[in-house]
DNA sequence: GAGTGGTCTAGACCACTTT
DNA sequence: AAGTGGTCTAGACCACTCC
């Protein structure tokens, strides 16, 4: 075996989380508990949850117990929302427009997501903050992955929130590329200003705790009173 | 005492690179023979070693040992300039042209950069790729901290490389903030666009090894065949 | 072969949370 | 008081690099 044995122990959480024997919010066995129960040291059960805690899909706490991450509203906008005001505080927007419909996928879309889907659901929304609109998404997902996604309308401000309750899907990270645009009318005017505007379009995949891809999203953000934040490390 | 053994280890060995009694490139002492010096078990200096690292602040090595970070042209590209071709690669631009003035901090600069200094010098430079201009930056920092910049122009094209190696300044870590725009006349002739032309704008924070603010940056890319590409984690 | 970091173990004690 | 994760120790053996 070139794995190391805490690795088998990493996945061997990570296919519990997945086939929902662990679900999220739940409390996972001890640390003592897990090395009882698959054969090895407790410090290499620890290096294996610690690295879970890494990748974000379990969260510890000393005194308590390690649980499976539960999607919030809240958690969700810090890790997959990056505007930031003039304070440099997380933007929390509202939402306002919505619409959902189901279609074939395009060539692209079917070669990219997982499973290369026939059908997707593709998710329109505007979002406001401070009463004026800031952004306008497109989301493309799955049909396959997410059944009656359409019937559920509207949706959840947080949709990963909605992926993990109800189709225990468990976006675990995401990438984005990001350029500058200038708005045609239709953009603009849904957005609520002067055609020509400037915003930053991003293009982001979203990957789950399997690593599958399971979204391809276009998000125009317009930059007025917000910046999206980036940490380079 | 509430501060754990490892973490005064690692301020111990931060404080000995920022002293430069250990410099980047060379080779810190063992495992075990930093824990016999600090007298720690050789678990409590590996913890310390792995924050390190994590960190980017040192680089471990199995069978050769652990060594202080050096900044090169390659990494430090690879670490604090994001911009990616359509193929998904790293973009490695050209210096095209240079400009280093002092001058005196402004107020909000002077706020903001260590130390608040009364001068600064401020860095203006064009770069391409492929053969066409692709951002063009302006770089401010404390005039104090680095003595005799100016009469060093041209500058190397990765100034962080220069920042360590003839300032003892070792950059870790960065902020930006980004803002969509339409290019004026100025930058739009130093870009070769037409006037109105969309950009990504970053206001740049960068930190050093002691956490000190010692760069504001403000980019403008153009990204017609480049993105700014973003990792959500 | 000697020296390095990487993995793994077994045990101790501490800090925090809940009952 | 009992149970959790957090810190710390002391030791073993493995994998990799260089001489």
């Amino acid at each position: 075996m070139t794995e190391p044995l805490y690795r088998s122990v990493y996945n061997t959480i990570v296919k519990r989380i997945a086939d929902a024997d662990y679900v999220p919010g739940s409390m996972l066995p001890s640390e003592f508990d897990l090395a009882a129960e698959l054969s090895v040291s407790q410090g290499t059960a620890r290096k294996a949850l610690i690295e879970l805690e890494q990748k974000g899909i379990v969260q510890r706490r000393q005194g308590k117990g390690t649980f499976v991450t539960l999607r919030t509203p809240e958690n969700s906008l810090f890790h997959f929302f990056s505007l930031r005001d003039k304070n440099g505080d997380q933007v929390a927007p509202q939402l306002q427009t919505e619409t959902v419909i189901i279609r074939a996928a395009r060539k692209y879309e079917r070669a990219l997501l997982h499973d290369q889907p026939d059908k997707v659901f593709e998710i329109t929304r505007v979002r406001t903050f401070d009463g004026k609109p800031l952004c306008h998404e497109k989301t493309v997902v799955p049909a396959p992955l997410f059944p009656g996604l359409k019937d559920r309308s509207p949706l959840p401000n947080a949709l990963y929130v909605l992926f993990q309750q109800a189709y225990s899907c468990i976006i675990i990270s995401a990438e984005e590329n990001l350029k500058a645009a200038t708005l045609d009318a239709t953009l603009a005017s849904q957005l609520d200003v002067a055609p020509g505007t400037p915003a930053i379009v991003a293009q982001r995949r979203a990957f789950d705790l399997k690593e599958r891809l399971v979204e391809l999203r276009t998000s125009t953000f317009l930059t007025e009173s917000t910046s999206y934040f980036v940490d380079l490390n």
